[in-house]
DNA sequence: ATACCTTTGAAGCCT
DNA sequence: AGGCTTCAAAGGTAT
């Protein structure tokens, strides 16, 4: 086991509040602790893993225990989620959520969907709600018990129900809302559900609010799932689902949805009989599941893709023409990044996914150590659910499904394209470091206006087109510090939970993507090796800000003659990076 | 219509 | 065992 001594007790985990904005002295010191702290982040996150496993175990086994049985019907994770968001939004609306107890937990931002809930009144209308969730899994007291109180009802009581306490006592995930109106009514809670709850606090039993109703698959009409989904409290944004569902609908069901899941532990999910189109006979289908047809596969039932055939064996041929495609669980990352997304969008006014995720991968290094480990904890939640679900599942079973041009064809490593969303990482860096050093003049807005404007000109490609300055001037930093403090400083680093995630290359190449010519398969610019692999880069360590971009990777065409901005930026840069200064003011694009 | 891009992490494959 | 590949989400962009 790591030492995640640091010198003072509280090391890694505590200092995530303190980050954003110190002094370069300070930041400094915090980078030297850094590099010897990073060396523990695997050994730290294994330890959150044991840690959360360890924890979940026991919950794990009274889940069990309160399993009577599997529930058949277990619903999709994406429903379940909306149930939640909706809850959520519900009881925020309804001034039932309160501080999280847990201080740096995510805020969720909860767009202002077009729901059908929200319409028909159950919802406050406000546009944008951040929602302070505190960590379901970590404040648990009684939860199990608090679910089991409420009702005979199977699914919605699930009791592994990742309860976030509720600032009354209410759970926030219960809420039993519908969110697929394709088989429920908007806002019409299943009328199967318990009515009747206990008060985890006073033992009452008493009318459950609406929105505590239905934990997780309950949206099944007849039924109702046995397990809970670990991820139900996850705000779906904008209706996405978890295990996202093709607009067509085809809403896959899961075949093992229907059946126990104890006694499909040893079928795989295509070896059940399933229902045509995957559609479970509850007509609920089951996030994970998707269409092959939909799924980007021209292959239907009819016309498999060789890929598909690969690696089946060839009497399963049919049988795989109607395998449901079943997705893989969402690691720690995914389900942050489902999380934040729409916030990370709210504030910064970018839309192109990629760029979103350049940030939302700063943001996840910059998170604190214990906000990790809820989406570590998530996620191990998450895998288990979906190996109950799936039992016979493989990650293999999927390989081959999606089509992959290869990316040979691509030799040049500073496509423009790359190098724009790289820019615009950069330039939130520099917004921070603006910040950090204390240059209120240059903002935010006009460094990226500018600084995008000189290379979205100058760029072939119409790269991202960065906001209407309006909306990214009027988003402040959120209170966690977003993405424009997301630099995490070396003392986020060091309370990364995540010993991978923290290690991974990341953190001393803030600008990836200038310097991956190939994918995964590209070389480090520091370090020269490849970093194909996460633990490629385990032994790096520097500090988020770290270090002056490579320019010599950036396209020369994007170098357009300096404004005073960037002039300040660069400067800026270069101050807190003398050894290695930035050549872009002074590089001249030939 | 669909692959690409981009991120991290998990799992599978390959040597 | 270690390194590499694939896929998970997302949505604008490119082909």
């Amino acid at each position: 086991m790591p030492q995640l001594n640091g010198g003072g007790g509280d090391d890694l985990g505590a200092n995530d509040e303190m980050i954003s904005f110190k002094d370069e002295g300070e930041q400094e010191e915090k980078i030297s602790e850094n590099v010897s702290a990073e060396r523990d982040l695997d050994d730290l996150k294994s330890s959150l893993v044991n840690e959360s496993e360890n924890n979940s175990s026991s919950s794990d086994s009274e889940q069990a225990e309160r399993r009577p049985q599997p529930r058949p019907d277990l619903d999709s994770y994406e429903k379940t989620r909306d149930y939640f968001s909706e809850a959520y939004r519900r009881q925020q609306d309804g001034g039932f959520f309160k501080s999280p107890h847990y201080p740096g937990y995510p805020f969720f931002m909860i767009p202002d969907l077009t729901n059908p809930y929200l319409s028909n009144g159950a919802l406050s209308p406000s546009a944008r709600t951040y929602l302070q969730m505190k960590w379901p899994l970590l404040d648990v007291p009684g939860a199990a018990g608090l679910k089991d109180a409420r009702s005979p009802t199977p699914g919605h009581l699930s009791n592994k129900v990742p309860v976030v306490q509720h600032a009354h006592h209410v759970h926030p995930l219960t809420p039993l809302i519908t969110y697929s109106n394709e088989h429920f009514s908007p806002g019409t809670p299943p009328s199967h559900l318990s009515p009747e709850i206990l008060d985890p606090k006073t033992g009452i039993p008493r009318t459950p609010h609406p929105s505590e109703l239905s934990p997780y698959y309950p949206l099944s009409p007849g039924a109702v799932g046995q397990i809970p989904h670990p991820l139900g409290w996850l705000v779906p944004q904008q209706g996405q689902h978890m295990y996202s569902i093709p607009p067509g609908g085809f809403r896959h069901p899961y075949p093992t949805l229907a059946m126990n899941a104890s006694m499909s532990s040893r079928f795989s999910p295509h070896m059940m009989p399933h229902h045509p189109h995957g559609m479970h006979q509850t007509g609920i289908p089951h996030p994970a599941i998707v269409s092959p047809a939909i799924k980007q596969e021209p292959n239907t039932h009819d016309h498999m893709s060789p890929s598909m055939h690969s690696k089946s064996p060839g009497p399963a041929k049919k049988e795989e023409d109607k395998k449901p495609h079943i997705k893989k669980p969402l690691n720690a990352f995914m389900l942050y990044m489902k999380e934040m997304r729409a916030k990370v969008v709210a504030e910064c006014t970018l839309k192109e996914s990629a760029a979103i995720n350049q940030i939302l991968g700063r943001r996840w290094h910059s998170l604190s150590r214990e906000e990790q480990a809820k989406y570590y904890e998530l996620a191990r939640k998450e895998r288990q659910l979906h190996s109950q679900l799936y039992p016979g599942w493989s990650a293999r079973d999927n390989y081959g499904k999606r089509k992959k041009r290869k990316r040979d064809n691509k030799p040049d490593s500073t496509p423009e394209g790359k190098g724009s969303f790289s820019l615009s990482v950069l330039l939130l860096d520099l917004s921070s470091l603006f910040r950090a050093e204390r240059t209120p003049s240059i903002g935010l807005c006009e460094i990226v206006l500018l600084a995008t404007l000189d290379f979205s000109i100058s760029n072939k490609k119409q790269c991202v087109q960065y906001l209407p300055s309006e909306k990214m001037c009027d988003s402040p930093a959120s209170s966690h510090g977003s993405m424009l403090d997301s630099p995490a400083t070396p003392s986020a680093a060091l309370a990364s939970p995540a010993a991978p995630a923290a290690t991974h290359s990341e953190q001393a190449q803030p600008l990836s993507l200038t310097t991956k010519p190939e994918g995964r398969l590209h070389h480090h610019f520091l370090t020269g090796k490849p970093s194909g692999s996460a633990s490629s880069l385990s032994s790096h360590s520097t500090p988020i800000l770290s270090r002056p971009i490579p320019f010599s990777s950036l396209h020369h065409s994007m170098l357009s003659p300096p404004s005073p901005f960037h002039q300040a930026a660069l400067h800026s840069h270069h101050a807190l990076f003398q050894s290695q200064p930035l050549s872009l003011v002074t590089k001249s694009s030939d």
